[in-house]
DNA sequence: TTCCGTGTACTGGTCAGGCCAGTAAACCTC
DNA sequence: GAGGTTTACTGGCCTGACCAGTACACGGAA
């Protein structure tokens, strides 16, 4: 029989479903203004407390913003990754995934932002890329290991812009930010961190060097081994067998 | 000058925060409770009001879980993909996210998920993912191309999970089901669906195989070009040339 | 005319207290 | 013990109120 199980919604989520949808469908856009609370109130006809509940779980989901005196109410957020970081870092965190996924993901967005990086970029991006670029060398000339995972992320980032693949990219910016929390625990235990930092470096040099001269695979392959030795000497075998498939060509040592 | 911006918190925000960092230093776990709304108002002397506004940040951001009448009070909850997936589809849905990065980000984890479950899969695994089949090609048996994106999600689902990576799994799922949007009005304006459905439905079986055999890279292969042919015809030169990157071997026609 | 305080009418944040439908568990019956 | 029934309490929602803070129009000084 086609009946359909009952789902009570509350008033507080039928308002959020309401904004949420008159934004899927384009009644509302970012940047435009939701009216007051007490205008929504009666719009809604409910209490205020109930208006209330609704903006907070539409601000907790980053949909809308809104500040306290503003008389021109709250406004639809534009998009921003702070949602995803926080579902995927609560995911990472779990104690269901292990490591290894995450290192997997990793290599793999890493790759073909890389890949793509080579294949499109613009000059604007490869100036960008080899900005960055300098700018670990001078740091790790002046203070060594200390500022490396900031400044490696920043040149990551500028890759994986330059594949223009807004989910590789954004992805890839998350999950490199929860690897770089890790990153940091790594350097800060590991007595040889100057020489791990340089050889990460001079990877980098060649990255550039194969990005700039249009070589998707080449470059991948780069991006792909200096992550993975990266994190080599910290795995079991096992773990280094579950990464064998990202490593293109595989990485003999 | 070492001075920190001052950043003030509201009290719902306090009470939000307090409550996830009690749960990632581990003095609460899934599956506890919380008090219930009162005896929270009084605890972090506030209003009920502020109590229930944190609640809802909280239930929003799938950290806790509560029900009217339960004198337990509200629950910490076990994971849920939810956050995960609603903030991906926020992301793909987005304007500036054209359907070739959709396209290209599905390619990459679909090949990878396929790549891994060929290598990783249990005998459990292969099991599902047969059945799954065999369920697909009898409803385009029996119903032709009714039903048939439910059904081949469903199949898709199975090789994803038997990957083995949770967060190419999840990513999978929801770029799949984003997708599938796609699929079922493509379906519909095409007049020769059947032939479509049904060759996918023969590329699934070969997938199936080489799941079975464990040959990771035929399996990925027959996958990447599966999902390519079937949007192939509603792209244009230049889409087509942006994902090449991702189909490996070329498909060439 | 332009500029700059100043007021004011609003905003969102919070509180107190109250009603209701619904649940779980203790209670009571058989 | 298995069953219904009560009861104490839950979360959902409402009303009405106060406060600190903001945007903007207003009015006076330059």
């Amino acid at each position: 029989m086609p009946f359909t199980p009952v789902q009570k919604v509350s008033a507080y989520e039928s308002i959020v479903l309401q904004i949420e949808s008159a934004i899927a469908n384009g009644d509302l856009k970012a940047g435009d203004r939701l009216p007051g609370e007490r205008k929504l109130m009666a719009d809604f006809s409910v209490s205020r407390a109930t208006v209330r509940e609704a903006l907070r779980v539409l601000q907790a989901t980053g949909v809308v913003e809104s500040r306290p005196g503003d008389p021109r109410g709250p406004v639809i957020s534009h998009y921003s990754p702070r949602l995803l970081e926080k579902s995927m870092s609560q995911l990472a965190r779990l104690d269901s995934v292990s490591r290894v996924e995450v290192l997997q993901f990793r290599l793999l967005l890493e790759g073909s932002a890389t890949r793509l990086a080579a294949r499109n970029r613009s000059e604007a991006d490869l100036d960008l890329i080899t900005t960055r670029h300098r700018e670990l060398e001078a740091s790790i000339k002046a203070d060594g290991a200390e500022f490396f995972s900031d400044h490696v992320a920043r040149f990551h980032a500028a890759i994986r812009r330059a594949a223009g693949n807004q989910l590789i990219e954004i992805c890839g910016n998350v999950v490199g930010g929860i690897m770089s929390e890790l990153m940091v625990r790594r350097l800060r235990t590991d007595a040889d961190q100057l020489a791990i930092v340089q050889r990460s470096a001079l990877d980098g040099a060649r990255l550039v060097e194969a990005i700039s001269a249009r070589d998707p695979e080449g470059a991948a392959a780069i991006q792909v081994a200096n992550i993975y030795r990266f994190y080599a000497d910290d795995l079991d075998p096992a773990e280094v067998d579950a990464l064998q498939p990202f490593l293109d060509p595989p990485v003999v040592e």
